[in-house]
DNA sequence: TTAAATATTTTGGTATGCCAAATTTAATAA
DNA sequence: TTATTAAATTTGGCATACCAAAATATTTAA
């Protein structure tokens, strides 16, 4: 199996099962990775012989200790450059995903490190992602979505979960940045939708956006 | 084919090509890509195909415009890569060479522009091979091979043709870096080599090193 | 608890990138 | 110029990474 599909397998899984359960569908990693849901029950199969995962068939795949520690150095991987991008290359934070899900292949300790060392070893990337330690350690945190969020709660935004451009720029639009405090006024029995106020500015973000949001209590 | 396979072939028959004549055999793509010739024979068919070079069957092999374009660009990502290693992140210039094999793949110019800037967009590498600029021009120069040298000549180092770990240690290890002056004191007739004198010390040095190294002279 | 819907797996098949061995073509030396 | 050697190509085959369609499990809803 080639190392990169290997590396976009395990950090799939991994990135699926940290915000679920630990157990991840077929269905969810077809859908991640753009493949056909065959090509996916054969992946497994083989990355399962690889004891990468525990695979058990037609019912879901976890990782391995050795699997969750390649995933967790991909992550490292990403974060830190996505990190980088922004931080010393002047990216915006929309445009660093894709440029990241290249560089992660490239697999260099001392180079990541480096770039760590550089950025003074971040604990978060742009998007609030925690990053990983060179030991796969990450940084535990009481996040919660904004859409689980209180009426009348204080909040701080701390990253996003989907890292799309269009998503980004609309957050960036709004003034809806890592580090904003926002106050939840109300909540929609409708539809979910919430009346937040944010940079003394008041607006309607949806359930679905709401969704893509973390954020810590400050209450 | 893939993109990958199409850079690796590409960026071969032109540091091939541009040593040498304009044709370049099949052989020599087999060495240089470590790579059974059958299998060079199928993919100079397909990059012919898909008008990347101009394969003449049992005859040889050149890159048409559009593959002298994309080759010129691997090769800028490469050295810059390498620049930036060395320069930035504070690499030897014996360890760059392997990590820039896997940087040149990743294809965002804005990141390799950006790069270049930071290092005041350089003319040479840190082996003294020069990066040609964001339109594919290269800085064309006068320099020759120390083989070629004259006894009694005086020549800067400007470059290396060998790119090993091997080779870049020993250099290093006689103090024979870029832009060190040198003087030939003799040739021997019987193998070529040479006795010069860098940095006021005496050493000899087998024609063979002497191939790999690029000067300019200075009389 | 069954029927319908959904998810997963199997089966059969494609394209790519590679190799070893056999064959053909070209180059070199006698 | 012919025999030898070397280079290039063809042939047949393998592994990987995919997919579509069919078959099988599993889940959900009636």
């Amino acid at each position: 199996m080639r190392q990169e599909t290997i590396e976009n397998y395990l950090k799939t899984i991994y990135n699926l099962s940290s915000n679920n359960t630990a157990i991840v569908s077929n269905s969810q990693i077809a859908i991640q990775l753009e493949l056909n849901p065959a090509t996916v029950t054969e992946g497994l199969r083989k990355l399962h012989e690889l004891k990468y995962v525990i695979y058990e068939k037609s019912y879901g795949t976890r990782l391995t200790t050795q699997g969750a520690k390649l995933a967790l150095d991909i992550v490292r991987r990403h974060r830190i450059w996505e990190t980088y991008l922004v931080k010393e290359l002047g990216f915006g934070w929309d445009e660093v995903h894709a440029i990241a899900e290249e560089l992660e292949h490239v697999n260099n300790t001392k180079l990541i490190n480096k770039l760590a060392s550089i950025l003074g070893n971040p604990i978060y990337d742009p998007h609030g992602d925690p990053i990983p330690d060179e030991k796969g350690k990450i940084k535990k945190s009481n996040f919660i979505k904004l859409s689980e969020g209180l009426v009348k709660g204080n909040y701080t935004i701390m990253g996003v979960t989907d890292h799309s451009s269009a998503f980004l720029r609309y957050l960036e639009k709004n003034a809806l940045i890592i580090g904003a405090k926002l106050f939840v006024k109300s909540i929609e029995e409708f539809d979910q939708s919430l009346s937040i106020v944010c940079q003394k500015k008041e607006l309607i973000i949806s359930s679905k956006v709401a969704e893509c949001i973390i954020v810590q209590s400050n209450d």
